[in-house]
DNA sequence: GTTCTCACG
DNA sequence: GACGTACGTGAGAACC
């Protein structure tokens, strides 16, 4: 549903007195909707699922401003004007399904009730009346946007007239038209008339697809160029198809020609948009049952009381925040002009309305991007769009004059006296009936609740950056410049124009307070802004409750976990570097005297030129981008196997010299740089909105990618302790993905491998290779551990020929053995792509949309890649979801156990824990059952849980 | 700023 | 018949 609801987005709000005319092709639309739309039914069993698409659709466009001119354009007849020459011409579709037939007189129905104009003509084709429309429009200089993806409407896409995928919510313009034609929009007739379309019993010339076509019609620039050339087509299959064809030809481009002269039934003016009647409007809805439109355009009770409403529960508060139409428009209040706050009486008067308002945004100024190095420098609010404020803190004299003595020593501008200020704002950010609007909650709740900055535990919070993830996550980044200007077209000051960028750039606190209210004052109004517009559709989306059941819970959990930090041993660390440094000298003299000469060990360059331009070695590969030598593991592991010379030796040496510096800087140097001196411990930053699965990510240090797989990286695992008297305790799932698979395929063999507790990868090893169980040997498994992991990644025969050192034609046997054993797994890889070719995303089990942008991509290795994410994207973002869920839930249930261990780092299947000794087995049963139980498949979830001094004995 | 390499799930 | 070839991340060093 979240193509029709958001569909809007993508048309630029117009502006007051531009003429912009929106053309819903009503028939199309109804079709595509119905199969892209789960089905949904009246409690009189109606079915309406196209019927709520499209409503959802028309209510957007008119409480959004888009387009000042607005038709819905139906067809009136099967029979047009077409089959006069060409009988045949649509004679072969099937009747529509049966559940689609009640919802066609609805949808006329809703347009007549919004109030929206009606078009159709008998003799005509909707796609003739939006041509003849377009052209009128566009010839008086006004804007046109077709609602439809439609492929026969391409061709009238031009500069001013652009077309609007109504489910994919794409704009369809010339480079999207290229795409599907090879040709230009004006070209685009040309092309069909050599395809034809077997739907529409087009026929075309046999023989001919679009490739050919686009070809074909670039070279000889339309039909009738190519038809006068036939003599010059080399391939003489192709030309005699042209030749004989050349009659079929010049019908199926009259066919495909829309009429631009259709009569227009209505005058341009009655396409005007204006406000739907009340009172018939609510009727159809309420008949529906479509609450969420009704509350949407302002009808019912929803918007009646919400100036008395009662406060006295965040849930009442969020209702009627909710509910609450903005003050002003969110999408044309003009920006800027905010108060500057600095004194008491002012500040009062903020928080005064903000309470009133009952939903205010807040954004914090600090010195730092950290989070628990930043001082609070600021805070701002916003009450409604447009309205805003800026209160400094902790702000110095302006920048410029740091270090020199001779100037005069500026006095820092005057300010609420921080105490005083932090007293007053507290009743407010702590009131559970006021909802605190932020974007990227997680940092501010982190700044605000050190004692050092106020020590304030906001709450209630919705977070703008997350309830877009929660809808879009993997189809843009969701960080509030870019929210900003995808959904309200502006674009914010940025941070850099204030503060100035590298050597020159100065802290927060030295900004200027008109320029620091300019900047800092926008970005809490256009976070209030955004969550105006974003968060009544995370239930239109379907994506509430993953909103507020996982992602806003997250929020405060991983405050903690990031506030809690894991201790590192600095002196073990410093051994180990040590250590690290005398072996990699020794081995860096051994390369060199191997090598013949001194080089950089660490350049690929240079070793890339001595092993495959000096030494002559086999098995060099250069990249495509840039010629330069490869040298990887995979390259430098080949060269190591090809026997006992030098070169051999050579490579072997330098990829443990490369292990040993991989270590060496990234871990030991970079986690020695990373402990907190005031704790001992490293505190990572998780971000919540970074990947296109729903996992987690870690960053400054990333925490999720510590060594574990050699014994050299297990030394670094050795620093990670727990406090005296208390251990680290790793609890993982086993298998998650493996389960998600058999859960999600609804495969039995390995539905009961894990339902009776088998080891998964000999069990299919078993079955594919149609073994005894007790035959498998150790190849066999892991050959089956390879297809296994190899499945859920989309792996090719080729991948897995690569991995497991076969020739492809055996690991295509293999995979034919796997999918002959295993069925259902190829229909869900199917399903998948067909679902990512479809919607533009896929869904996890649990209902996280994962969008996969490149499926419509031309270039067929973008395309095929993603692919295979959209088959990896619903196990690993399965995976995630489950893991986030248990996150949420163990926290509170340590506290009521009365449990004092602090959750401390998740890695993707993984929890960790800092647990005292004399709850470990407590804690141990506790969070295995909240682990095991947090959701239920058709396979059970298995947790390993371990326990020791340091991590990697914990593992 | 981009590319290469490599650490993790 | 060619294309390329397992998903998702983040960080450090070299190189431009």
């Amino acid at each position: 549903m979240a193509g029709a609801a958001a569909a809007a987005e993508a048309v630029p709000v117009t502006p007051p007195g531009a003429k912009h005319l929106v053309l819903i092709d009503g028939s199309g639309y109804i079709f595509r909707a119905f199969h892209a739309l789960p089905p949904m039914t009246r409690p009189d069993g109606t079915p309406v699922n196209a019927v709520f698409g499209f409503t959802q659709m028309l209510s957007r466009f008119l409480t959004d401003h888009r387009g000042s001119h607005l038709a819905v354009v139906f067809d009136a007849s099967r029979v047009t004007f077409r089959n006069e020459f060409y009988p045949a011409y649509k004679a072969h579709r099937p009747d529509p399904p049966p559940e689609l037939v009640p919802q066609f007189a609805l949808i006329r129905e809703a347009t007549e009730a919004f109030g929206v104009a009606q078009v159709e003509l008998p003799g005509f084709e909707a796609d003739d009346m939006i041509a003849a429309y377009a052209k009128h429009f566009a010839a008086q200089g006004g804007e046109v946007t077709i609602v439809s993806s439609d492929k026969d409407l391409m061709q009238l896409v031009r500069p001013g007239v652009q077309m609007l995928d109504p489910i994919k919510q794409k704009p369809i313009r010339e480079p999207e038209v290229f795409e599907k034609f090879g040709v230009a929009p004006d070209k685009v007739v040309d092309v069909q008339a050599l395809a034809g379309d077997p739907t529409d019993n087009v026929p075309g010339v046999p023989g001919i697809g679009i490739k050919t076509a686009a070809q074909l019609i670039g070279e000889y620039g339309d039909l009738e160029g190519l038809l006068a050339n036939t003599a010059k087509i080399k391939q003489p299959k192709r030309r005699e198809a042209l030749e004989q064809n050349a009659e079929k030809a010049r019908i199926s481009k009259r066919l495909v020609t829309l009429d631009e002269n259709a009569p227009l039934t209505l005058a341009i003016e009655a396409l005007e948009v204006r406000p739907p009647e009340p009172a018939a409007l609510t009727k159809f809805l309420q008949a529906q049952g479509f609450r969420s439109v009704v509350a949407r355009m302002g009808l019912g009770e929803a918007a009646g009381d919400a100036g008395t409403r009662a406060r006295n529960s965040a849930v009442a508060a969020h209702a009627a925040a909710q509910a609450a139409a903005p003050a002003a428009d969110p999408g044309t209040t003009p920006y800027g002009n905010y108060d500057c706050v600095t004194t008491i009486e002012a500040l009062r008067g903020w928080i005064a309305e903000a309470t009133r308002a009952g939903v205010v945004a807040l954004d914090t100024e600090t010195d730092s991007l950290n989070a628990l190095r930043a001082n609070l420098v600021g805070v701002c609010l916003a009450t409604a769009p447009g309205r805003a404020c800026y209160i400094p803190l902790r702000h110095v004299a302006s920048g410029g004059t740091q270090g020199d003595m001779l100037a005069v020593p500026e006095a820092a501008p005057p300010q609420i006296p921080f105490d005083e200020a932090m007293a007053a704002l507290r009743p407010l950010l702590t009131d559970r009936s006021v909802l605190k609007v932020l974007q990227h909650a997680k940092y501010d709740l982190e700044v605000l609740c050190r004692a050092e900055n106020g020590g304030i535990a906001v709450a209630p919070v919705d977070d703008t950056m997350l309830i877009s993830y929660a809808m879009e996550a993997g189809k843009h980044g969701h960080g509030m410049d870019e929210l900003s200007v995808l959904h309200l077209g502006h674009k914010p000051i940025s941070f850099d124009e204030v503060t100035g960028t590298g050597r020159a750039r100065i802290s927060f606190a030295q900004v200027a307070l008109d320029k620091a209210t300019a900047y800092a004052a926008e970005d809490a109004d256009v976070t209030l802004r955004l969550w105006h517009l974003l968060k009544p559709r995370l239930r239109e989306d379907g994506s509430l409750a993953l909103y507020e059941q996982v992602e806003r819970r997250m929020v405060p959990v991983l405050r903690d976990m990031e506030i809690a930090g894991i201790k590192v041993d600095g002196t073990e660390l410093a051994r180990i570097g040590e250590d690290f440094v005398q072996r990699m000298a020794q081995l860096e003299k051994q390369i060199h005297e191997l090598a013949g000469r001194p080089f950089n060990i660490g350049s690929p360059k240079q070793l890339g030129e001595i092993l495959f331009d000096e030494m002559k070695l086999p098995g060099g590969r250069r990249s495509k981008a840039t010629g330069a030598w490869g040298t990887d593991a995979a390259v430098l592991e080949e060269v190591a196997t090809q026997g006992s010379n030098i070169g051999a030796v050579l490579a072997r040496t330098v990829l443990d010299w490369r292990q040993l510096s991989k270590l060496k800087s990234t871990y030991v140097d970079g986690l020695a740089a990373a402990i907190d001196p005031r704790d001992g411990r490293v505190h990572t930053d998780f971000s919540m909105a970074n990947t296109s699965t729903g996992r987690l990510a870690s960053t400054e240090p990333n925490l999720q990618n510590i060594p574990v797989r050699s014994a050299e990286g297990q030394r670094i695992r050795q620093a990670f302790v727990a406090e005296p008297g208390h251990v680290l305790m790793s609890a993982d799932y086993s298998q998650i993905e493996l389960r998600l698979l058999a859960h999600l395929a609804d495969v039995p063999a390995l539905r009961e491998a894990f339902a009776t507790g088998q080891d998964i990868h000999s069990r299919t090893a078993a079955d594919i290779f149609h073994l005894p169980p007790d035959a498998v040997d150790k190849e066999a498994r892991r050959r089956a551990k390879t297809i296994n992991f190899g499945i859920i990644y989309g792996m090719s025969a080729f991948g897995l020929a690569g991995r497991l050192g076969i020739g492809p034609g055996e690991a295509k046997g293999i995979i034919d053995a796997y999918f002959a054993q295993y069925p259902g797994i190829r229909d869900a890889m199917e399903r998948l792509k067909e679902e990512a070719r479809l919607q533009g995303y896929v869904s996890t089990s649990f209902g996280r949309k994962l969008w996969i942008p490149d499926i419509g991509a031309k270039d067929m290795v973008r395309r095929a890649g993603a692919e295979r994410a959209a088959i990896n994207a619903p196990f690993q973002g399965g995976a995630a979801e489950v893991i986030k869920r248990a996150m949420v839930r163990v926290p509170g249930a340590l506290r009521q156990a009365g449990l004092a261990a602090r959750m401390l780092l998740q890695v993707h299947d993984e929890l960790v824990f800092e647990v005292p000794e004399a709850e470990v087995d407590q804690t141990s049963s506790l969070v295995r059952s909240v682990m095991e139980g947090v959701v239920t498949l058709r396979v059970p979830l298995a947790v390993e849980v371990g326990t020791g001094r340091s991590w990697a004995e914990a593992h």
